[in-house]
DNA sequence: CCAGGGATGGACT
DNA sequence: GTCCATCCCTGGT
């Protein structure tokens, strides 16, 4: 089978629908080749951000900076921005030119390249924390800010689905998180993961 | 120019 | 549970 047939299609990105896109990551499995380092993981864990209505959204109210411009364009492309000064976070922008919904990648399943992985993350020993938390998969995954603005069809980062199993119930939704400064925003359930998977950066308690 | 703040993670108690 | 590194981005002067 010929790699290229299970990326998704530009189309599934180019929805409107963000919140039924977060939700359709999960189970996907998304790759980096970096200077010829293929390193991939399952997404076990997103959240949205909808464009200029959402107050937790870097495009809200209808910016448009040097930063955020990524997110005004296609769907299909990777956002990646600095957070704290430390963490590269790398986010999917959809829905189509000038709807600048995002979903933000927060925790996946390692399956591929995992001793690169662990190079990158300076670790000996696989633990989750390896790919827990959208820092940490960025720096697991390669991931700075060269990659920003970069086709999710080309060959250095790709989506792709690889018949992961997965149904409804196990998809748990719940507010985001480190958004308090949104005000009511910061209490919509557009957060996303996969219940019981220890990738997860941080579980609801009791679900 | 400059101050304030942030879609976090790791170390520590 | 608490603390805080670290620096770009933003908006205001």
């Amino acid at each position: 089978m010929h790699e290229e047939k299970r990326k998704l299609p530009l189309h599934f990105y180019q929805s409107e629908d963000v919140i039924s896109i977060a939700k359709s990551l999960l189970g996907k499995q998304i790759s980096t080749n970096i200077n010829g380092n293929v390193t991939a993981g399952i997404i076990v864990e997103t959240e949205a951000y909808m464009g200029i209505t959402d107050k937790a959204s870097h495009a809200y109210n209808g910016r448009f900076t040097n930063r955020t411009k990524t997110m005004f364009e296609d769907g299909g492309i990777t956002y990646v921005y600095l957070c704290y000064g430390i963490h590269s976070l790398l986010n999917v922008i959809t829905g189509p030119k000038d709807t600048p919904h995002a979903v933000l990648i927060r925790a996946i399943e390692p399956t591929t390249g995992i001793d690169i992985m662990l190079q990158r993350r300076n670790m000996t020993v696989l633990k989750s924390n390896i790919t827990k938390g959208p820092g940490a998969l960025s720096q697991a995954l390669g991931v700075d800010r060269d990659i920003n603005a970069m086709d999710l069809n080309g060959d250095i980062i790709w989506i792709e689905d690889v018949s992961y199993p997965l149904n409804k119930k196990q998809i748990v939704a719940c507010p985001r998180i480190g958004i308090d400064y949104a005000g009511e925003d910061a209490l919509l359930p557009w957060r996303f993961y996969i219940r019981d998977n220890i990738y997860v950066s941080r579980p609801v308690k009791g679900l």
